[in-house]
DNA sequence: GGCGCGCAACTGTGATCACAACGCCCCCAT
DNA sequence: ATGGGGGCGTTGTGATCACAGTTGCGCGCC
């Protein structure tokens, strides 16, 4: 079995820590759609063999993170333009939810944190920098809504992020953004008034604009 | 590698017809909260190695179907209270969303089939068959929301489903149920009338019910 | 020069094995 | 009678292998 433990850092399994790495490089659009991925190659990427390889892929593609052909090849996913509005749709619904559970429990400290944030974005967006600010922008979403204590809701709402990260990863490329998103200072701005109208419509106009670059 | 195929039944591989087995007999009910499965064990039930029970397993542990205990022991879930409420409410979001999308496309030979099916709960409720009723009561709500042409959303309220289903086993244990849904005969009015906001209060109330009896 | 065709390398699948850790149960001491 | 400790059986993990299907590339033919 070899047991590759470099000197003793993780307990952790290692098809535990493939998953982790991979799944958090394709949320933060670190691989483009149709991208394809094999065991052996994840396997020699990682100092593993088949086996854990195996099950970190299996299981994303379990989650819509990954694609799998008919003939068993995994490659992330190239989404057409039906399922990207209907995940965008996903998206508002959840995070409009999650966003209006977390308003009664905004404090302050949450609200500059979220402001600490989002001048990151600024800078981010200036390098333009697609995998920091995609990475930045879900941080953003995810101090908001860890707020909302619905841990069910939020990891759905994660496992939509996923799918959507190849596809965000090739929008950002052909958008030229210049600024920082300008609906997160109406988010700030709803959860600072406890407007929970303003909030819910500032958020799922968030979520969608993205959408509408594609589509137009 | 023995090949274990009997005659010329299926190409489908292995480990994709024990997921398919295991997770309709999770979301039937078929299973009681806490009851715990091994790699060796479904192998045996199945006739295949561990390979493909693992990955059955895993796969349905990453849908949240399962839970895996800190030592990789895997089992049926024992949801929480706070738990079982968030799903429940996750299927409200979910279900009212994919009721209203499938409002417009709601013909007559959909709604004749609504009620074959309601008729159906109707027989399978006095013979006090918890498994017959989970399984007729999706088929219901499956067979109205495939309208929305909406496959994303659809799978993931069948995913909540999936983590509700040895709940709602034992919650059938100890409730007395002797009629079927009221609910669904409004759904089903409401869908006659195509009185979208009827029909929405009308879901969200059905997908809640269940809830008020463990909660009060 | 373009178009198939066949072969070789590659890829996923499932079986099996060695190993370590966990759990359980029985036995003994108090 | 009861509580703790030790040992054995069981469980998950990861490596490796044989095999079959697929891919794709290069060679030869038209």
């Amino acid at each position: 079995m070899m047991m590759t433990t470099r000197s003793s850092e993780q307990t952790t399994a290692a098809h535990d820590r493939l998953y982790r790495a991979l799944r958090t490089r394709i949320m933060h659009g670190e691989l483009a759609p149709g991208q394809a991925l094999t065991l052996r190659g994840i396997g020699r990427d990682y100092d593993v063999s088949m086996t854990p390889a195996r099950e970190a892929l299996r299981r994303l593609v379990a989650e819509g993170a990954l694609f799998l052909s008919s003939s068993g090849r995994v490659s992330t996913p190239e989404l057409s333009n039906e399922r990207i509005e209907e995940l965008a749709a996903l998206r508002a619904l959840l995070e409009v939810e999650l966003a209006s559970r977390a308003l009664p429990r905004a404090h302050m400290a949450l609200i500059d944190r979220l402001q600490t944030i989002n001048a990151t974005i600024g800078e981010v967006v200036v390098n333009r920098d697609a995998v920091g600010y995609i990475r930045t922008n879900l941080e953003f979403h995810r101090t908001l809504y860890l707020r909302a204590q619905a841990p069910a809701m939020l990891a759905m709402a994660e496992t939509v992020w996923l799918q959507l990260g190849p596809t965000m990863r090739a929008l950002y490329g052909r958008l030229r953004r210049t600024d920082p998103p300008h609906y997160h200072k109406l988010i700030i701005a709803a959860l600072k008034a406890g407007d929970e109208p303003g909030l819910r419509l500032a958020v799922r106009s968030d979520v969608t604009q993205g959408l509408r670059m594609l589509a137009g």
